[in-house]
DNA sequence: ATCCAATTGGAACGAATGGTCAAAAATTAC
DNA sequence: GTAATTTTTGACCATTCGTTCCAATTGGAT
């Protein structure tokens, strides 16, 4: 009995993402939205709720197509210090690379919206900490593997890796020598024998 | 001829300071500041400009008054490494400590204001390159003096340390657990060796 | 004491904000 | 074909936004 819609709530959510993600919250105001999401100010309240909720679904769909491929990729089977190196090379060319200078939507939410917007805060949270785990049980991999040194600590060499993403991520927003990234990356990358 | 102001335009400064690095530019209204400055609203944009302007002024009161206390530290005579890992130690507590989580200013106005608001731009770019250059100073007397390794690249650690800087700021602001932070700080403090 | 000039508080500005509502259109099930 | 129900459209809402203006006030210089 329901009427079908006439769009796909997914491929709007998507642009309501690539808006948010560009100018984060504040800056993107509705009108904003209904011009760029090609559908009606009323469908967009009918099917995400409010801006805020919208933010919410969009930052959700961020973590979950763009974070996703970094887990698996962590989680290969065989020889686990390749995948990490992949990881923060992948993130240096990423941050030093990017035109538009977007850089991380969750930093970007975190820096914004951090400390009074709970939800955010416990979804950003939440972001960090599954990438710390993810990046946690591949140093216990690589160490039990011989990769890295018998008494590294994987867990403390996973805390720092996290915090590097991060710094290369807000940095990468930046207008900067490219070649500062890397420099970087490559001497964190000195850390992990 | 001039009349003398009724207020103390520094002490003002700061205040807005305070507002807009808890909250952010966006999130910070002309009324909240005509609430919290203690001044009229003429006497802002006659004393200031406009908004942006305050907040620009702000952001420089911000680095002029928090951030040279590296630069001096970095610069003091004597063995250099342990001023910077003072520092890195110095942000580690600052961050893991803060309890209102309020970040750094740089940092929030970078994942804010960035890439669109170019004199923004202009001054994070600054903000981080100045501390680049102090880093690398540091770096290059510690290896003069036998601190570090003949073979260490100076500029390429302190560009580690710095992307590894900004990275607990904008952590900072997360309600994590603060040994994260810790954890991270002591694994990068080994690669100064 | 007087004039000058700048500061002051507060009212007012139009534009833009996020959100709502009711009528119209459209699709499904019968 | 008809009835039912939901989506859509777009006008509309009160509020808040940053900014400007003006009249009153204030203090400094002569």
């Amino acid at each position: 009995m329901p009427r079908t819609k006439e769009f796909d709530p997914g491929a709007v959510l998507e642009r309501a993402l690539d808006l948010f993600w560009r100018r984060g919250y504040e800056a993107t105001s509705m009108a904003d939205l209904v011009e760029h999401l090609g559908i009606g100010r009323a469908s967009i309240y009918a099917t995400f709720g409010g801006k805020h909720d919208l933010y919410l679904k969009a930052l959700e769909r961020y973590v979950q197509t763009r974070d996703p491929s970094l887990v698996e990729l962590l989680s290969q089977p065989g020889p686990a210090l390749p995948a990490v190196r992949a990881l923060v090379e992948l993130y240096a060319e990423d941050a030093a690379g990017d035109r538009d200078r977007r850089g991380c939507m969750v930093v970007n939410a975190a820096a914004e919206l951090l400390p009074d917007d709970q939800p955010v805060a416990r979804f950003v949270e939440a972001s960090w900490t599954g990438l710390e785990t993810a990046l946690t049980s591949a140093l216990i991999r690589a160490r039990a593997q011989g990769e890295i040194s018998a008494e590294a600590d994987p867990r403390a060499l996973a805390r720092f890796l996290l915090v590097f993403l991060q710094g290369m991520r807000v940095m990468g927003k930046s207008h900067g020598d490219p070649a500062r990234l890397r420099d970087a990356a490559a001497q964190a990358l000195a850390l992990l024998r």
